[in-house]
RNA sequence: CGCGGGAUGGAGCAGUCUGGAAGCUCGUCGGGCUCAUAACCCGAAGGUCGCAGGUUCAAAUCCUGCUCCCGCAACCA
């Protein structure tokens, strides 16, 4: 294989926050499919993955849990980790945030950056929510209130440091433009372009004392690393960068990376702040960044509550490791966002890998059994139909080329079942049990049963960087092994004389969606569950909860429901108010005199609510289970002094009370006795 | 007017940049075949390309306006 250079790729660290769903393991399947692709073309690669495990939000989850940060982080980074191997993916290394190597880099970057006057200390002004402890700006606000809670925000200032972005923008610019192979898809760069870069960029806010699990600033040390100088230099710091030296070998070999492997949703920060900060630091910039569309729950939104959150481990079990692999791949389109179900998983099973291909290859295999005893020989009886199955078998492997080196991975694929396709059709053309029936066509037969062969060892060694195991199934089940990108678009390098397996293991057993889906309900089942469970113990004391928010996120996804505990639930603990706290919130009674969905929202009723001689209108999220029919008549507990808000359009003077069990289910709070509307609760 | 994405036969999508006979996979129906996992092969039906205008010899494709879905972004008073 001759060698074509290095090649060094990157997948986005994953965000150490929870368990990644199939929608994240797409983006480690894809970068591994073009990871063994290119080695297949005879580059050199190195591919590097990992996990980002630093930031507020993994703070606060481990405090809920009653673990610390490291401790949690270890847990989840494991779990990536064990599902990126389930998924049989060939990264070279697996980085970590909290690698102490790394963490060093980047106190030593960052204090580079701010040697050389790329980063300044100032202040970040701007509305803050305290509750919710986030900045925003006023564009953000939703009604002029925080847009995450909704509460009122006040103008604030923190302290901290900035990236100076603006210094480097007109260089970006012109190399954007000089490369238009940079942004891909190509969609992606005219965004970036005319949203950020164009109207002038602001300087990034690199820093934060907000909270402190993060790389401290070592000459600052209130100050933690703010997320993207975290996270984005791994991509050189766990190759070997060094500020005050050349780096190592693998460093100096490796960088510029040739692609990162991105959400869309992360574009910007790949594009735009990542290059300014290797300008900063004198790198060259990386060759490519590809940001792929996400594969999305066919209709609802995926939530781990409702149980309809599909897990790669979920599906490996169910289908396979290949199956999955085949299913992300194929289904993801290039630059819009795929759908997932159960049922089109079922459907692609069936119809790709069970039928066209499974099916191909054992029945190929049966009849060289049948008619040969196993033994493939090529007797040069050539048929008319022999050159155009030769003619697609042999161009296949550009055509995969061509659509790859486009990171079109999808059409890629296809392109390999072109052949398999081609094949089940030239059996057809060549009735070889007919031929098996006629003594003087047993060399046309063996000709034929060659050529099919000799077919499917091109298509399985084509594929063999998507569906790595099923690939070497399919060569052993041949009796050979899978060939080098140079020998696939040759014909005829299958062994003449050679033997197939006798006893072909069928390589995907068509599923009956009959079977298939009460398995599907069972793993949601266990899923909200396990879901209740999480909920219950994160608001357990410490030393208890510790123990299983830890084992509950060892579960498989179809981990035993906490029994313990039926009909009691923990919540939160909130801070301890005062009786004058209290004081300020009136509750009265108050009866529902009227009341219909809010034509713009699922979830919303409104309701007319009498309280004493006035009446409000108070909006309420719990159309689900309430119709408005039955809320008529209601007596009911209503927080009546809350400032008045807008919910989809409709004004809302109030809140009416519900108590909600862990699953989220809501039931109306009302006086146990009959009592007046307007009656003071106190 | 917050930003962005989408709307193409029953389902999922390509085609839109660069205008020039509506295509793919699945499903349905009909036929063929029996080596094979009720698989495979062939054929057919099925579409006002979201709506309304405009540009053009010609529009799914370009322009303008509108409607509906979705994401950013809320399990919500």
């Amino acid at each position: 294989m001759g060698n074509k250079g290095k090649y060094y790729m990157t997948t986005a660290i994953a965000y150490t926050s929870g368990k990644p769903h199939i929608g994240n393991t797409y983006e480690i399947v894809l970068a591994d499919a073009i990871a063994r692709y290119k080695r297949l073309e005879g580059y050199d690669v190195y591919f590097q993955t990992g996990t980002d495990e630093h930031g507020q939000k993994i703070q606060e989850k481990a405090e809920k849990a009653g673990i610390t940060p490291k401790a949690y982080v270890d847990e989840v980074s494991g779990e990536v980790k064990r599902i990126w191997d389930l998924m049989n993916t060939s990264y070279d290394s697996f980085v970590r945030t909290t690698d102490e190597d790394h963490e060093k880099q980047v106190q030593k970057i960052f204090r580079k950056l701010y040697d050389n006057g790329d980063i300044y200390k100032s202040a970040y002004e701007g509305l803050y929510c305290t509750p919710c402890e986030s900045f925003w700006t006023e564009s953000q606000l939703v009604d002029g209130k925080c847009p995450d809670c909704g509460r009122e925000v006040k103008p604030a200032k923190e302290e901290a440091y900035f990236f100076k972005m603006s210094k480097y923008a007109d260089r970006l610019i012109g190399h954007i433009n000089t490369h238009p192979e940079f942004i891909q898809p190509v969609s992606r760069k005219n965004e970036m372009m005319n949203n950020f870069l164009l109207p002038g960029l602001q300087d990034l806010c690199v820093s934060r004392t907000s909270f402190s699990w993060g790389i401290t600033v070592d000459f600052d040390p209130k100050h933690v690393v703010y997320v993207w100088l975290d996270a984005l230099t791994n991509y050189i710091t766990k190759i070997g960068y060094e500020t005050d030296g050349e780096g190592t070998e693998l460093f100096k070999k490796n960088w510029p990376a040739e692609l990162h492997l991105i959400g869309k949703d992360i574009i910007r920060f790949h594009t735009i702040y990542w290059p300014i900060f290797l300008m900063a630091l004198e790198l060259p910039l990386p060759k490519q960044v590809f940001g792929h569309p996400w594969l999305l729950q066919g209709g609802d939104k995926m939530s781990k509550s409702k149980g309809n959150v599909i897990y790669a481990d979920d599906m490996a079990e169910l289908f396979g490791v290949d199956a999955t692999r085949y299913f992300v791949l194929h289904e993801m389109p290039f630059d819009n966002d795929g759908i997932i179900t159960w049922e089109l998983v079922i459907e692609r099973f069936n119809s790709d890998l069970a039928n066209i291909l499974g099916n191909l290859v054992n029945r190929t295999v049966s009849m060289s059994n049948k008619y040969f005893g196993g033994i493939v020989t090529q007797t040069g009886a050539a048929g008319d139909v022999d050159a155009d199955l030769k003619e697609v078998v042999t161009t296949a492997r550009d055509k995969v080329a061509a659509k790859m080196d486009q990171l079109r991975v999808a059409d890629a694929i296809s392109e390999v079942f072109a052949v398999f396709r081609r094949c089940n059709k030239y059996i057809d053309e060549t009735e070889p049990w007919v031929l098996a029936k006629d003594e003087a066509k047993k060399e046309r037969l063996s000709e034929v049963l060659y050529n099919l062969t000799e077919s499917i060892v091109t298509g399985a060694s084509l594929l063999s960087g998507f569906l790595p195991e099923t690939a070497e199934k399919i060569a052993a089940q041949l009796g050979t092994t899978l060939r080098g990108f140079d020998e696939l678009d040759r014909f005829g390098l299958y062994e003449s004389g050679n033997k197939v397996t006798e006893k072909p293991e069928i390589l995907f057993a068509r599923l009956d969606p009959k079977e298939i889906l009460p398995k599907v309900e069972a793993i949601q089942e266990a899923q909200r569950k396990e879901f209740e469970a999480e909920q219950a113990a994160s608001g357990e004391p410490v030393s208890d909860g510790a123990a299983k928010a830890a084992g509950s996120q060892d579960s498989d996804g179809v981990a035993e429901p906490d029994k313990a505990g039926e009909t009691v639930i923990d919540i939160e603990p909130k801070k301890e108010i005062t009786y004058d706290d209290f004081m300020k919130m009136q509750f009265q009674v108050g009866e529902i005199i009227a009341c219909e969905a809010v034509a713009k929202s699922k979830k919303l009723l409104c309701s007319k609510v009498r309280i004493g001689s006035q009446v409000k209108q108070i909006v309420s999220g719990i159309r689900k289970y309430y119709t408005p029919e039955e809320m008529v008549g209601k007596k009911v507990m209503v927080l009546v002094n809350l400032k008045p808000a807008k919910m989809a359009g409709v004004l809302s003077e109030g809140m009416l009370l519900c108590a909600e069990d862990a699953d989220g289910n809501l039931a109306l709070v009302a006086p146990e006795k009959p009592m007046p509307s307007g009656a003071e609760i106190c």
